[in-house]
DNA sequence: CCAATGACGACTT
DNA sequence: GAAGTCGCCATTG
């Protein structure tokens, strides 16, 4: 066990077609910051389980983690393909598609 | 145990 | 208001 796993069990919480930020998730947990998020998912391929590390985004909405995927251009697909717009790396009307791990 | 790192965020020029 | 600087804090080497 350790922080991770609180980070992926949050991560799998999202609905689909929504998007959450770091700064969320770590606020939800009440623990690390936004970093230790990023960091977390960045190690998710340790888990076998799809994480759905996509419809993590950082405040802007901007993919700044596209990077990490296996294609760069993979974690637009994957957002295109749950109905989410994304424009030059950045998801179109993010404040509208934005979801608080709370508010589930 | 100490130092470096990192998918970010808020604050300061 | 855009760009730069600093703090965050668990994990890894």
């Amino acid at each position: 066990m350790s922080y991770y796993d609180k980070v992926y069990e949050v991560t799998l919480t999202i609905p689909p077609g929504r998007v959450s930020t770091y700064g969320a998730i770590a606020d939800y947990l009440a623990l690390g910051s936004a970093r230790m998020v990023g960091y977390a998912l960045n190690k998710c391929h340790r888990f076998e389980e799809p994480i759905p590390a996509h419809r993590v985004v950082n405040r802007n909405g901007e993919l700044t983690g596209r990077n990490m995927f296996a294609s760069p251009t993979r974690m637009q697909e994957l957002l295109e393909s749950e109905n989410i717009e994304v424009k030059n790396n950045r998801v179109v009307d993010f404040k509208t598609l934005f979801w608080h791990p709370q508010d589930m």
